[in-house]
DNA sequence: GCCAACGTTGGC
DNA sequence: GCCAACGTTGGC
């Protein structure tokens, strides 16, 4: 088993709109290492919530990878965003998981938090330049996030 | 709104 | 294969 740190805009799509919807396919993704991350996660594995460009930024909730090798849908329909007129219908560029619902954190961590509590080689996310919106993470790291997170102030 | 960092595109 | 131009991400 293995955990993940998925970023999304809350915007877009915030850990609320997953809690209600309580599961959502991963779609949007064009970036190939994240989506590679994407194609080597299980069923079972664990993802951080991360929601970016909020004020502030920071890991909102945990959510589980409940399908794999879901081909995404938005990359053969015109009418959106992540339309891709290049990728084969035969064999989409684009692959991807559903994730659905675990929990919203009673304890949200900040990127300051993130900061105070680990360093750039503990959490991708934290190393400079890095925009990656799937990143692994490690298990030693998840365990001490999920210790932060869920504990009482 | 700014801009640093990075990925992608396309001319050559 | 190089690299300039451009687009995107995402913190601030």
């Amino acid at each position: 088993m293995a955990y993940w740190l998925i970023k999304s805009e809350p915007e877009a799509y915030s850990i609320d709109d997953l809690k209600a919807a309580k599961t959502t396919i991963w779609d949007g993704i064009r970036n190939y290492q994240a989506r590679n991350y994407l194609t080597s996660a299980r069923v079972g594995d664990f993802a951080f919530f991360y929601h970016s460009n909020a004020k502030p930024p920071g890991i909102v909730g945990l959510a589980t990878v409940s399908a794999v090798d879901v081909t995404d849908p938005t990359q053969f329909d015109p009418g959106s965003h992540y339309y891709d007129a290049t990728s084969p219908h035969d064999a989409p560029r684009w692959k991807t998981v559903k994730v659905k619902y675990k929990e919203k954190f009673p304890n949200f961590l900040s990127l300051d938090d993130l900061r105070e509590q680990f360093t750039a080689d503990d959490l991708i996310i934290l190393r400079k330049g890095t925009r990656l919106s799937v990143t692994p993470v490690d298990e030693v790291i998840a365990d001490r996030l999920l210790v932060l997170a869920r504990a009482k102030h």
